[in-house]
DNA sequence: CATGAATGAGCCTTCATTCAT
DNA sequence: AATGAATGAAGGCTCATTCAT
């Protein structure tokens, strides 16, 4: 009942503050955990706990599982793109931007591979998940489009657009799983194709 | 105590014979409810009552239930192998072959993308699909191989193909959910562009 | 969809407070139906449910059923002992200590037979509960000792005391069980011949 | 359908002959298999396969797997007291002839102790395994009474002889699991003193 | 806002038993 | 007499979600 060292380590987990606070929080669990173990292999409770907070706060900041999930895909989709543009607005030559640009996508589907594969799923099972996914797809060829206009690349279809963001992206994943590795095959020459796709798109 | 009803209807119920061909309607009917609900979606009874089983008969074919997962999977890659096996063996302008093979691509997938999103999550949390997937893919990688030899195309790198098969899988996997045209892109465009890359490669 | 019905129900279900409260009431229900339908014969829902609560429940207090199982053997043994104490410590002529253990044992026994054998056969298949056991004994010869010191008896070697322990437990089971007397054997002698020995055990 | 290996193996198992053999097959393998792993723990499929036979076998012997427990309980325990006759028939000095019954009784123990343990479990839940129980202590009741008598004993009450039966029984159970060794006691002493109190039996 | 005990539907798997061959 | 594929009831356990405090 007043276990001391219960109470300390009570007094030491995140305290309540602003509810932006505990959702971040929650966010940033969620993904963590969506991420390592898929959706399916989470636990919603193990989530709430991870962050400090207790079963009921979960359900409080998200309607169910399906909505933190999207939350947590979201954010980080959201941070992806933000570094890509931060990236882009660097300048420099083509070669170099190209080279920088895949490095950043591979890391990022390194740290975050877990969410899409989750993700690619429940687009298939959840007609809410799939809206989603389709919202995501617009906003990324929006995006992509408005990057491309603002580095003066010449104007391409979207389709090819749409064709560069799905092949580039399944190979981001096989390296970031290791399949290439395991393969047997040459990281290098892997990345080094990708390199001259990206360059290809910046033109 | 004994109605005869029940009676009636245990007397009726068929045996069968082979087990063989009980496995083959066990595989059948699970990789048509995996494809359509996904693997965590998918009750391991409800799998064998849709083959015409009872329970218990499930489990004597397959150890758990992802092992009934695999051999659908296996079953339908297999199957879509050799469907290409038989148009590279046809003949006929590389043009032609190479629209054939888009077709039979974005048909397979569009019948079993279900199968491959459930494989691609549980890669993620399961050892043993990794294996299982890791296996695969070289052995997709030799079929390749044999196959480009057998038509006489030039040598590739092995990565090359790796990234071929990577690319367009994901391709095919957007035209068969409908990505493309929820996008408002034209599928044909993106058709025409997976039939060029498939030319390249049989050159 | 909102069957009023429904609604009350739920709204008048009991939300109960303390968590210790619910294991005790759980072990209760446990002992009481393991004793009487044996381990494997009980439904781990069925505890629950007997205990007022739901499925979950049970298992938010118990890792598995064979945790339940422990804990309600532990429980009861406990009981035994601390009873057992209690009449040495009020002293008195060692006949008249010895016919109020042996009545005492029995009474125990009579209650409690069913977790006993259900024991005995866990502890052939299961590890676990065979660590258990053998704590649990170590832990009863000691109280065993201690006790005999408590009221100024003789040292035995601990052997004795094991033997004294096994053959003993052995007739109180017979007696609970009714053995006695479906052999067409007289209790009183055998509850008299039990007297003796324990008084032994008190010199 | 013709694997030369499999038909081999097929034509290597025990091949069907007089139901009796098939009958004293499936009780060795059922009384071994109850033994290691306890009658919940057996899987009545695996006793046939064991003993060589098809499922449907075990089924035409054995109205149950009860029956099949029952009847490898008789039988071991009729093995037993086979032996136990031939030693007192042997005669020689009441010391010796005490000494050899605790070995015989002991290794009995070791051999079979986990068939008595499931069949202590099953008394208390089952009406069936409870008759039979009791027509055995019976039994056991009036050979021992026979074979006393043969030696020339002094007659005793049956409570003795039960009594005895009990505690001595659960001695030797304790010694066959290796609970004398866990308990850090001296096997020794402990038969010493068994010896002891069958010899009193002798008398 | 946060807590966390409680809920209960649901799913995977086992295994005693049957019966057509 | 023996086979072994098939049966299906039953049960252990999980986990998303609720709600009284």
């Amino acid at each position: 009942m007043s276990d001391p060292a219960i109470e300390k380590a009570k007094a030491a987990r995140p305290r309540r503050g602003a509810p932006e606070q505990t959702r971040e929080r929650l966010v940033a669990a969620a993904a963590a955990i969506f991420n390592r173990q898929g959706y399916h292999g989470t636990d919603s409770n193990r989530i709430a706990h991870e962050a400090g907070y207790a079963t009921g706060t979960f359900y409080k900041h998200f309607k169910d599982k399906r909505e933190a999930f999207l939350a947590a895909y979201e954010f980080w989709l959201a941070a992806q793109w933000k570094e890509i543009e931060a990236v882009l607005s660097d300048g420099g030559a083509p070669e170099l931007l190209a080279r920088r640009l895949v490095d950043l996508s591979i890391d990022f589907h390194t740290k975050w591979g877990g969410l899409r594969a989750s993700l690619m799923e429940l687009v298939l099972t959840d007609d809410e998940v799939r809206r989603f996914y389709h919202r995501q797809r617009h906003w990324q060829l929006d995006v992509m489009a408005r990057l491309r206009k603002s580095i003066g690349a010449r104007r391409h279809r979207t389709e090819e657009d749409a064709i560069h963001l799905f092949t580039t992206e399944r190979v981001y994943d096989a390296l970031a799983h290791g399949e290439i590795e395991a393969l047997g095959l040459s990281r290098k020459v892997v990345v080094a194709a990708m390199v001259e796709r990206v360059r290809e798109m910046l033109e």
